[in-house]
DNA sequence: ACCTGAACACCGTTCAAGT
DNA sequence: ACCTGAACACCGTTCAAGT
């Protein structure tokens, strides 16, 4: 099936930019994981910026739709966040993987405009799930200092996420997390 | 002079990378910037991973002499860590760079272990400064609660960072670090 | 001590050619 | 519709050769 060889590239390159980032992205390592040569990865990919603008999009659209699923969990707040928390503590705990698009965010020079709009959609998408999360707790708060905050919070954790990974070590993580929620900024 | 070469080659490397990463930095355009040829620039980094290590060494370095001297300037608690985002701040203002520690830190998994480590010191150096900043403040608190927020102060700070160049926008940046600040967590 | 040209195995991309 | 081999200009690296 040729629709599987285009799943099978999404899916070994995805792996392949978690862990080594996009720039380091090879279509002949590529084709090598997938069974096909190098030329026939351009068939499903024109070029290696398309393939960057595919992953993001897809990862935006499994974002959105796992958090939009998250939020009719009637959890508790503390739970829904650390559930959220969750997620991206299982990327450092598979090989030292990284978020997706906090990897291409600091690939930001590397990309393509269509790669660059799906890494903000992927940021839009996430910051708008905690907005909820938070509102629903400080039902009271302006609409900016709620933006705001759920911001913060997207950006403090992909920084305990690329801190722990640069240190290869999840303890950190976990370390920094405590941290944050010591400090009040998840409450 | 080849000293100064050298130098040379150390200075737009450190630009390439903040700006584009190390992965993509290329030998032979670097060689084009300080008027060599490629081959030449093995001669002074054997490696490219050689040259990862130096730029990070230094890197550390000098941020260990410039934040030593910052703590003499006996600023308040807020004017330091004001001053200590301003250099953040500083470097997304220049073509959107990143802290190059932060961008070797998601370069992780192609890095040598000699960068490595001293990505490693980079980030003890500013935690270490932070902690000696927060503890000016909460003397009373616990050497663990202490040397914890300090760690998550500088992940946040990394992560602002991060999520603000992956939107091409220093408004974002500014936006995180108020909303940091208005939880709590420098207080 | 410092630089170079040439070679090697890699890389993304293109394209005519196959089925 | 999907794949391929061959070519192109790139890449890091090595090395014998230059000054």
């Amino acid at each position: 099936m040729s629709t599987d060889t285009r799943e099978a590239i999404m899916g070994a390159a995805r792996a392949a930019v978690q862990t080594s980032g996009y720039t380091a992205l090879s279509f002949r390592e590529l084709a090598k994981d997938v069974g096909i040569k190098s030329a026939s990865v351009h068939y499903h990919f024109p070029t290696k910026g398309d393939l960057a603008t595919a992953l993001a999009a897809r990862y935006a659209d499994e974002a959105q739709a796992y958090l939009a699923e998250l939020l009719e969990s009637q959890q508790s707040h503390d739970q829904l966040l650390d559930t959220y928390v969750a997620v991206f503590r299982a990327a450092l705990e598979r090989d030292n993987r990284m978020c997706l698009c906090g990897m291409m965010a600091a690939e930001y020079d590397e990309l393509p405009d269509s790669a660059r709009v799906e890494v903000e959609r992927f940021t839009a998408v996430n910051t708008d799930w905690l907005e909820k999360v938070f509102s629903s707790r400080h039902p009271k708060a302006s609409a900016e200092k709620r933006h705001a905050r759920a911001l913060a919070i997207f950006a403090a954790i992909e920084g305990a996420q690329l801190v722990a990974r640069g240190r290869g070590n999840i303890a950190f993580f976990d370390q920094i997390i405590a941290a944050y929620k010591d400090a009040g900024l998840f409450s």
